[in-house]
RNA sequence: GCUAUCUGACCUUCCAUAG
């Protein structure tokens, strides 16, 4: 049972869930320990109605168990969900209150998140990073820094957190002494510099930085690209995604829509029928490719036949395949349809009438627009 | 008695005033 467990941990990580289910279906027992194996699998995956099958197989479900399930909603950002089942729970410990805490942070609910805090019996390091994220990722950077002061321990982790803080609220010089003061590094504390650097714009700085790394891993060789790619260098993008030894989705990705952006379709589409696994990014940025280069088509039947689900920047980008053939009145009844609305959506929506001459309407719809920036 | 499992940090589509 050991062994195959560690197989199924082994693929949980790897995200090969349907080898872990298969690992899972076909070994002789089946103990709480390889069930919450096969419940992280899935829960990584987003998969939580078969979590939620394999958890209510278990006999006795341990705490592991539940705060594996219980990152699962936290992964998916269903804070609702990560609430109940938190109250539901027959024991808690630093984890379950730390996953509950995670699940506020990273949706941005900042008072929930500081409750919480304050309400959780022990603090580790965890607890502080989180806190630490949720007021940087809401544009507080006084608290951000605040908690970083306030730890009482750190490593390498609380310093790429606040290393990315620091970039986020545009204080290079600040990212620059934190880097500078740290005995000893990781490659996720490089790549965090970095893309300090290229947020203030310096992509020769970067590259020197870059270069000059011990060793690099793929998120490196994103981070660069996409910089490339920011840069309009597309040539060197190119070269870089071509030389680079391994590829996520995320390069394909970048390298995606670095080609929708300079409305090169032909090489979008080339990145895009080469990929074996694609995801939503995949699917809006192709949209967007048709979309800008007024393929309006091929972007609908992309948009109804292809795509097995949608959200809200599929719709906007649909939207704006509209707007841009001038089809005012189609993109009005499309606008309609739409199951949620952002900022963007509005925004497209008054492009397309105000480009296409209609002031007024424009106007009126300007005045009834529910979000504006 | 011992060995496996749960939470936090970096990269992609979406907001960018025009030029």
């Amino acid at each position: 049972v050991f062994s195959w467990t560690t197989m199924i941990f082994a693929c949980a990580t790897e995200g090969r869930v349907e080898y872990a289910a298969y690992l899972f279906d076909t070994m002789p027992l089946h103990n709480v320990v390889c069930c919450n194996a096969m419940i992280l699998a899935y829960a990584r995956e987003g998969n939580l109605g078969e979590a939620h099958r394999i958890f209510g197989r278990i006999d006795g479900p341990d705490l592991f168990s539940w705060n594996t399930i219980l990152s699962g909603y936290a992964r998916k950002e269903q804070v609702v969900e990560v609430e109940s089942l938190f109250e539901s729970m027959p024991m808690w410990n630093i984890i379950s209150w730390n996953v509950l805490l995670s699940a506020y942070a990273q949706s941005g609910h900042i008072l929930l998140a500081k409750v919480i805090f304050s309400k959780m019996p022990v603090k580790d390091t965890v607890s502080f990073t989180c806190m630490l994220c949720a007021f940087s990722l809401v544009g507080d950077f006084e608290q951000t820094k605040q908690v970083y002061d306030s730890m009482p321990w750190q490593d390498l982790i609380t310093a790429s957190a606040m290393l990315a803080a620091y970039a986020q609220h545009g204080y290079l010089e600040a990212a620059r002494l934190l880097f500078c003061s740290l005995p000893f590094v990781n490659i996720i504390i490089w790549n965090t510099m970095i893309a300090a650097i290229l947020q203030a714009f310096n992509l020769e700085e970067a590259k020197i930085l870059y270069k000059c790394m011990p060793y690099k891993n793929v998120v490196s060789c994103n981070t660069m690209l996409f910089a490339f790619a920011q840069n309009g260098d597309l040539y060197e993008a190119k070269k870089l995604y071509d030389s680079m030894p391994h590829h996520t989705i995320l390069s394909h990705n970048a390298m995606l829509s670095a080609y929708a952006n300079v409305e090169d379709l032909h090489g979008a589409l080339g990145i895009f029928k080469s990929m074996s696994a694609k995801d939503l990014v995949t699917w809006n940025s192709t949209l967007a490719a048709f979309a800008g280069t007024g393929h309006l088509e091929e972007a609908k039947k992309l948009f109804d036949c292809d795509m097995a689900q949608h959200d809200v920047v599929s719709w906007n980008a649909m939207l704006e395949a509209y707007a841009r053939c001038g089809l005012l009145d189609e993109a009005r009844k499309f606008y309609l349809r739409f199951p949620q609305r952002n900022v963007v959506t509005g925004n497209v929506m008054l492009a397309a009438y105000m480009l296409n001459g209609c002031i007024f309407e424009g106007k009126e719809f300007f005045n009834s627009m529910p979000q504006k920036n």
